[in-house]
DNA sequence: TCCTCCACTGTTTTT
DNA sequence: CAGTGGAGGA
């Protein structure tokens, strides 16, 4: 088919043979900025024109909401101009812009639509609207498929009140967070609470188990499930019901993840599973018209913290792969070109890296000039830095007509430091977008309206309930609310059930049971209409009928109205999902919401300087970062600096920091910053001094670097030398080099001198030069 | 039943 | 320096 000839003559050979991969395993050790994103696009797009490779049965999983749009965005545009070519005759860009809607919206039809394209959660959470009610855990809980989604916080509080009320546990020694903690672990290594206390038998291991065991009775009542729960309970199923996974063996044939080193236990189980169909032996499993693709880098591997174990991708190889070593094997394939960042920047990222004990060889090659030099800039203190970064920002749009505010980015390592810099931005007029931090869905008037929504769509959502009841003001205080759930605690049935029944009411409720029965016909109503209605129909009703807009309108205060405004908010945002994905069931919707997050909303076309964690800017690309607060104890992290482990964690987001630069690195610290209202003095980050210096020019040193750079840089280069190159050693003499050993800090050269055998040399003393 | 004020506590990264 | 939770007053 033309199709494929087309893109595949894009390629450089190793993404290549990434993108014409068919069946069986296949590792793709991707470095920053090598094409990763191409060779998954283009490898679907191949699977589907070339093989012929049903859509439907190609699930691509990716790490964030944004990876997987933007996806399938791109195959949309390259399916787009191979119809634009053969139906046409024409490129597409060319086309006018309704030809080109028309063609997009074809091929969302025809392919998009029906690819399994998304985040673990939201996969799996698509995979439990269907199966869920056939899992039962060890002690017969079930779920049924209105399941509701809890956040972050809905679950604190959950385990804040089993710990502090109903277990009566110590909170110094038994932190609620802490608890939570533990018990988000143990989810994600797959373990039961049963699992966690043979694992941690000792007595606050037995403690947690328990708490960890109300934890799933009371998410059960509730119907309700949290984050870990939407892989662990797929994985559970499928190992308890061979015909399910069975089934979603059988739909899903290629399976391609995307940050393959962010892959936690459980997540690798759930791949292992749909892969292999939990068949025991490597010899019985079938690869035909079947394959496992994924692709990763360990440098990159930043979420440890969520148990994420960049050894699942080193084990690949093992795995699931020939295991054969890296020269000889058909199962991996490295992606070492980079095409994004100058050479001086990789050169940073290189040397970076090289200071870290666990990776697996790896470099990344340059392919685009050496670039400006590093800047480095050391303030006095936090605003000063912000005065710095902004003037820098506004010197570079003034002076450059080709840079715009939406080519910079600011990356820091905790959400906290956006402070100065907007304050500083706001007072100076520059535009700016902040990625993350406080969420759209953590305001309290949305989380009140989706409380609304979950308690109708799933009527034994408790804490949706205790939520709204009172919300806005309806006279149903604590006492009555007390008294109905001691009710529903006693009889063991959802509050809910008290609350529907008028009788009960009355005799529970006193003086408010007038309210509460009002309160629950009128949740009734809806969810008697909720077959009926549309999202947005139901959100508009309920809105009107519990009175929470009126109550706001009433209010009339600048804060109403600003919640006012939100809620409108909310409402588009339910139509436009409905728009979107031509589903206008309010659960739909619910659970888009729950697995939001707020780097979904960065949008690149603005025109705006991007602010972020270094976290949520990895997999994004900016001309002009910046890296800012590089001190100890911000960067890298005060927790990380007494554990080896988790400083060489720092120093990957630290690499995935650099690597985010195209064109222009500065880099910046502060002598002193505010750390919880006081002053903190403040060394140098070791990662500054981990960067060769050549690579750097600072305020403190403006003009060092010319003298030095040359020299120097080139020698510790390791793709100046090849294999083949004849060079002359001051003592030696004339020889040829044979091998290319280790990388970066630690070249070393096998050179084969005439009459004086093979010998290996350490090309930074200077003692070799090159013939060309 | 509701609201306000004060004291305390806890600070990484996120699907 | 936040944001939260509890106590006490209206």
């Amino acid at each position: 088919m033309t199709a494929s000839v087309n893109f595949l003559s894009q390629l450089n050979p190793s993404q290549r043979i990434a993108v014409e991969h068919f069946c069986g395993p296949l590792l793709v050790v991707a470095g920053a900025g090598s094409g990763k994103t191409r060779a998954l696009t283009y490898r679907i797009a191949h699977l589907i024109t070339h093989y012929q490779v049903d859509p439907e049965s190609i699930l691509a999983v990716t790490f964030t909401n944004k990876a997987a749009r933007e996806m399938k965005d791109r195959l949309e545009r390259l399916f787009a101009q191979e119809m634009a070519l053969k139906q046409q005759g024409q490129p597409f860009n060319s086309l006018p812009e309704y030809d080109q809607k028309r063609l997009l919206s074809q091929v969302y039809k025809k392919t998009t639509k029906k690819l399994w394209i998304g985040t673990f959660h939201s996969l799996c959470a698509r995979i439990l609207r269907y199966d869920v009610n056939k899992y039962q855990d060890e002690k017969k809980r079930q779920w049924e498929r209105n399941f509701s989604i809890f956040d972050e916080s809905d679950v604190q509080s959950l385990v804040k009140n089993i710990v502090l009320k109903q277990f009566n546990l110590d909170d110094k020694k038994f932190n609620p967070r802490t608890v939570r903690y533990a018990i988000s672990n143990a989810k994600n290594l797959g373990l039961s609470p049963e699992a966690y206390l043979k694992e941690n038998s000792y007595a606050k291991g037995r403690v947690i188990a328990e708490v960890y065991n109300e934890y799933q009775t009371q998410l059960a009542a509730n119907n309700a499930l949290d984050f870990d729960d939407l892989i662990l309970v797929p994985v559970r199923l499928f190992q308890q019901n061979e015909s399910i996974l069975g089934y979603w063996h059988s739909q899903f044939k290629h399976i391609l993840v995307d940050e393959y080193q962010d892959t936690n236990r459980i997540q690798y189980e759930l791949i292992q599973l749909l892969t292999t169909n939990a068949e025991p032996r490597k010899s019985e499993w079938n690869w035909e018209n079947r394959s496992i693709f994924v692709v990763g880098d360990a440098d990159q591997s930043i979420y440890s913290f969520r148990m994420a174990d960049f050894t699942i991708l080193l084990n690949f190889q093992s795995d699931f792969g020939d295991g054969l070593p890296d020269e000889d094997t058909r199962t991996m394939v490295k992606l070492e070109e980079n095409y994004r960042s100058t050479e001086t920047i990789l050169q940073a990222a290189n040397q970076l890296i090289e200071n870290n004990s666990q990776r697996i060889d790896k470099i990344l090659r340059p392919t685009r000039g050496e670039g400006e030099e590093i800047y480095c800039y050391k303030a006095e203190d936090e605003r000063i830095e912000a005065d710095f970064v902004m003037g820098k920002i506004q010197e570079m749009v003034e002076t450059n007509p080709e840079l715009n505010w939406g080519d910079f980015a600011l990356l820091y390592r905790v959400n906290a430091q956006s402070r100065p810099f907007e304050d500083n931005f706001i007072r100076n007029n520059i535009p700016y977008n902040i990625v993350g931090g406080f969420k759209f869905y953590d305001r309290q008037e949305i989380k009140d309206s989706i409380a609304y929504l979950r308690l109708i769509v799933n009527p034994f959502d408790t804490v949706s309930l205790l939520r709204v009841i009172n919300s806005p003001r309806r006279g149903i205080g604590k006492t009555s609310i007390d008294s109905l759930l001691k009710a529903s605690q006693e009889l063991e049935i959802p509050l809910w059930e008290i609350v529907r029944d008028e009788t009960s009411v009355k005799t529970l409720a006193g003086r408010a049971a007038k309210s509460v029965n009002k309160f629950a016909s009128m949740i009734k109503e809806l969810q008697g209409k909720l077959k009926e209605l549309s999202g947005t129909e139901i959100f508009d009703q309920i809105m009107e009928l519990s009175g929470y807009v009126d109550d706001l309108k009433t209010k009339g205060t600048e804060e109403a109205d600003n919640r006012l405004e939100n809620i409108y908010e909310l409402y588009s945002a339910i139509a436009q999902y409905q728009e979107e994905n031509e589903d206008t069931s309010l659960q739909g919707y619910l659970t888009n919401a729950s697995l939001a997050s707020d780097l979904d909303n960065l949008d690149e076309g603005q025109e705006k300087v991007s602010l972020m964690t270094l976290h949520s800017a990895k997999g994004l690309e900016f001309p002009i970062v910046f890296l800012v607060g590089l001190e100890q104890g911000t960067f890298p992290h005060v927790r990380s600096l007494n554990d080896p482990l988790s400083l060489e964690e720092e120093r990957r987001l630290c690499y995935v920091g650099i690597t985010r630069a195209q064109e222009q690195l500065f880099i910046s610290h502060a002598r002193e910053r505010y750390v919880w209202g006081s002053k903190e003095m403040k060394m140098v980050s070791q990662f500054i001094q981990e960067i060769p210096e050549e690579l750097i020019n600072s305020n403190l040193r403006p003009t060092a670097r010319k003298v030095h750079r040359k020299k120097t840089v080139s020698s510790s280069a390791n793709d100046k030398w090849s294999v083949g190159d004849r060079v002359i050693h001051h003592s030696f003499g004339e020889g040829e080099i044979t091998h290319i050993l280790g990388s970066g800090k630690k070249t070393n050269l096998a050179i084969q001198f005439a009459g004086l055998g093979r010998k290996i040399v350490d090309p930074r003393t200077n003692s070799i030069t090159k013939i060309e």
